[in-house]
Order: structure tokens, then C-alpha cells, then sequence
DNA sequence: CGCTCGTTTGAGAGGACTCAAGGTAGGTGG
DNA sequence: CCACCTACCTTGAGTCCTCTCAAACGAGCG
């Protein structure tokens, strides 16, 4: 979901620095806003018992993030975090339905952007149900080629631990993986550095 | 996302039976209608290499299913199944863009109905992602709760099998883990009905 | 009675996880 | 320019527990 920068702004939204590190909403938390992301990224991710973290997706410039329990009236069920320094406008629930109203083009982006949310989701749950470390990793990896977010032959900007996080492994798992990935002609390290082949 | 019938009927739907075990799309194909449920029940699943099925959704009576790929022009992801005899009403896709064009009501519900979607899979990966076979199940008998499809106190309309193929488990492991939620008093099993407490 | 489908139990293997210890690169400050 | 710090990466050893495979039991039904 995108809304225009001027259009928020008239609706009375209001930029935000958020450091890194920094938590924009949290757990169980009641929603009052509608966030975008003019600057840097937002990391989305919830924590177990164990204390093991799982990155549920990151929004980056332009798009917004964490409207479906505003849109039902429910507490948030994940949290929101500054990967690193960022900027974000703020607008409140109201001035958004607002928006969503007097705008119906906006409602149609929004469609849009909640069907892909729920298309990407239906990926996600075949990574995290499969079994098989490797598996898991090259379609995590082709997930964000087909995202954008990465292209073959490039130094993919993850580290092992985020990775980790995105598919339910330890970092451990993923360094083995990697390596039997690279002994297959899958992935090739470069200085640390991963590349998608 | 729900659509009243006579509109349907209106821009063309058209009523269909399917057999239990009858496919109404599967993995790979191309969408081109807008489906709806009359009576029964239909599954949607996908099965990963080594023939594992994940289920990752069933709908009832006066839901529809499938429209996140219809809405984006990309093949479906995953298969759906008609879990026992049903109707469904089939209509063209250009007729259910026509719909949402000319009944704002009905854009408004289907991003309600989307905003539900990603909201429940944010849960669904938080299970999917747990290590831990009990928790697991645990969080699968909140959610069936949370969209009222059980409650406590009356067997729950589920093979151990089925339950498996909600949360990435084999059969086995599901059958053991119910014995150890029955020690610890948190489910009842009884002559093999499953009861959650 | 004899299918069929779902449930149950046992034994064994494999592999992810855990814990602990080092290694390495890039940045910072003296 | 070098020593140091920190964050990230890597390796090893051992445990645990899910999965696998095989077999059998129970219930419902024609």
C-alpha cells in the first residue's frame, strides 16, 4: 500500500524520525495509525517463548505496514522495529478511513496490496512447513527474487542470523546449509559475501 | 469475502457441484473465476516434494476463496479441494470486477475480508515457525477458537491427520503430543473424540 | 463378517538444535 | 598506523526429538 506523500500530509499525517533499533508499535498493542515508510526500512517480526525471533516481513520506502489490525479492531500481533535509521509518517485511524473513503482509488490499492500480502503469506507458509533446511533457503531466496529485493549474481544484503529468522532456523543450520548449497552449485560465497546463482 | 447470492446470480454466477475429493483449481493454473461456497466445504493446500500436504485454509458456507491470484494475474499457488460434497457458485472474473466496480459495499468487505486473511496467517506462521510440537497445537486450538470453528468443551471436527497438515507435524507426533497435553490436563481425549479444555 | 479409514504403539535413524569456543572483517580512537 | 572492539561468521561435539517404517488395533458401515 502506497498513499501520496502530499495526500497525508493534507490529511493531517505527520513525518517521524525513528532511530534504529527503535520500536514503532508492539505486541498486543492496541492500533490508532497508519505508518508509511518514506525513509529506510521497518522490520515486522514476533518472538516466542524461547525468545526466537520471526521476521514476518520488512517494508522499506513507500510502502506501509501494519494495517490489517487496524482495519479489524484488534491488537497487534506482531511488533515493529527501525532496522535502521528511518523516517515514517504517522496518520491517525480516523484520517485514514477518511482517505479510504473520499479516495476510491485508494481502496483499490489497497486490495491490491492486501492480496499480495496474502499471496507472499501463502510462500512464507510453504517455507516454514518445510522440513528440509536447504529447501527452505533456496525458496526464501527465490521469494525475494521474485520481490525484487535481490537479483542472481548480487551480494544478497541478509546476514546468516536474519535469514535464520525469516525461515525458523539457527543461525547455525544456515551456515551448514549454505555451505552444502555451495558444494551443489547453488549459491556461491564470496568473502562472506552470499551470491544467488 | 462474502457476495449475496441474487447478485451473483445477477452478473452471471452460475451454482456447481463438487464431489468430495474433486479439485476446483490446483497449483500452477491459471485463475479465471471468482468462487464462492453455498454448502459445503473446500481445502486449500499445497504439498511440497515429498508428497507432505499444508494445508492452508478450509472455507465454509458463504465464504470465497482463491482471490488473491485472481486479483494479482498470477497462477495460483496452491490447489483447492472439495473436503466433502459441495456447491459452489462459479463466476467469471471480469463479472466480479464488474461487481466490485458498481458496489462500493462490496470493495469495502473484501478488504475487511483480505485484511482477516493476513491477519491469520500472521498467526499461522507463528505456528508453523514454533519448534515445539505442543505449543503448536496449543496455538492451533486458539486460532479454531478465535474464528469460533470450535469451542472448549466439544470434539473438535478434526483427523489427527488433518490437524498434522494445519501445522507442519507428522501424524505420529501429533498423536504423542495429544497424550502429553491430556497428562498435563489440557486437552481430553475422549473414545478418540479430541476435546479442548 | 469383512472392508476401510483413522488411530495407536514401538523401535531405530537422522539431523537440527544447543552450547561453547574461536575466527574474521570493518570501524574507531589513540 | 596499529590496537582494539564489536558484530558477524564458523566449527565441533553431543543431545534430543521428530520422523520414518512397520505393524496392529478399533470403529463404523454395507
Amino acid at each position: 500500500m502506497h498513499i501520496d506523500y502530499d495526500l497525508l500530509i493534507t490529511y493531517g499525517g505527520i513525518a517521524k524520525k525513528i532511530s534504529k533499533g527503535e520500536i514503532v508499535f508492539s505486541e498486543n498493542s492496541i492500533p490508532r495509525y497508519y505508518y508509511q515508510v518514506i525513509e529506510g526500512s521497518i522490520k515486522i517480526y514476533s518472538s516466542n517463548k524461547q525468545g526466537k525471533e520471526l521476521i514476518q516481513d520488512i517494508y522499506t520506502k513507500g510502502q506501509s505496514f501494519g494495517e490489517p489490525p487496524l482495519l479489524l479492531n484488534k491488537n497487534y500481533l506482531i511488533s515493529a522495529e527501525a532496522q535502521e535509521d528511518s523516517v515514517i509518517v504517522v496518520l491517525k485511524k480516523e484520517n485514514f478511513l477518511q482517505i479510504l473513503n473520499e479516495h476510491n482509488d485508494t481502496q483499490q490499492n489497497l486490495i491490491k496490496d492486501l492480496a499480495e500480502r496474502v499471496y507472499n503469506n501463502t510462500v512464507a507458509a510453504q517455507i516454514l512447513a518445510n522440513p528440509l533446511p536447504e529447501e527452505k533457503i533456496i525458496k526464501f531466496l527465490n521469494q525475494l527474487i521474485d520481490k525484487n529485493i535481490i537479483t542472481k549474481n548480487t551480494p544478497i544484503p541478509y546476514t546468516r542470523q536474519q535469514i535464520a529468522n525469516h525461515i525458523g532456523l539457527r543461525v547455525e543450520t544456515v551456515i551448514r546449509s549454505l555451505n552444502k548449497l555451495q558444494q551443489e552449485g547453488k549459491v556461491k560465497i564470496i568473502n562472506r559475501k552470499l551470491h544467488y546463482l
